[in-house]
DNA sequence: TCTTGACTTAGAGTACACTCTAACCTGTAT
DNA sequence: ATACAGGTTAGAGTGTACTCTAAGTCAAGA
């Protein structure tokens, strides 16, 4: 697989996928004889899982410290895991803080549709002065 | 309400206030005899406001669009909440992949418990050979 | 043979959101 | 009076994660 097919199949840009051999998050690849990297499709789960981490809010210096060890073979697999377990509690309080700002959201959103109801007759007297009933102002 | 007290308030730094000022995020303030910014407590509510868009992972661009809507008053209402509503749209999305990443990043976990499970009698042989158990190499 | 498109490198540039610096000012406490 | 905490400005600097540029190489098809 080329460089151009992987960034089709992986969603990252070619210059991404450079970039990313370059700081060491994706190995360097097998080159061709042209000199042109060549991958072998297992690759794939690995961006794919790099993707998740991503996704998750997963800093490239984490990201990194995680593939380092990955490439040094699979006696790494504790401190692995304990990276996985740490990130995925600031995933758990990433997703409820999520949840609770989309209620708060929702709420709002509420209150502007109320304001509508109560104002859709004087479209043609917008200054009339209403306590903002968004509860922001 | 002086700078400090806000920044101890609202979480943001007193250099990051002053930042949201200048671009238009925050209302330029009102000041003491000494030309220091000096803030009714109702700025409060609308800084909370604004760590929610950003939690919820609103560009500074947007969160001005929004911000400077309101400045102009109530007759903006329609197009707050189309905001609001696309924003909304997109924090559902987010939180669809966090979770769906979240149960991935789960599944990996236990795939490392249980290769640690699998190999735990054989602490001083770390080199012997396994399958990736974890699935990305 | 020539063109086209995909590839190569080192290194420069960009977008975003702050974050800090320098030099100066003000109000309060000792 | 003087120290000190906290305020002011314009503008420079930082960290993160890309993203692009320039100049060149290579293989395949018309």
């Amino acid at each position: 697989m080329k460089i151009g097919e992987l960034a089709k199949r992986s969603g990252l840009s070619t210059h991404t996928i450079r970039y990313y051999e370059r700081i060491g998050l994706l190995p360097v690849a097998d080159r061709d004889a042209g000199g042109r990297r060549d991958y072998d499709p297992s690759i794939l789960i690995w961006t794919e899982f790099l993707g998740r981490l991503k996704t998750t809010g997963m800093s490239i210096q984490d990201m990194l410290r995680y593939a380092r060890l990955r490439e040094q073979g699979t006696h790494t697999g504790l401190e692995r895991r304990a990276i996985l377990e740490t990130h995925r509690e600031m995933v758990r309080r990433k997703l409820n803080a999520l949840q609770v700002s989309l209620l708060v959201l929702d709420t709002k959103i509420d209150s502007y549709v109320d304001t509508e109801k109560r104002t859709h007759h004087d479209d043609n007297t917008p200054d009339r002065q209403f306590p903002d009933a968004a509860g922001t102002r």
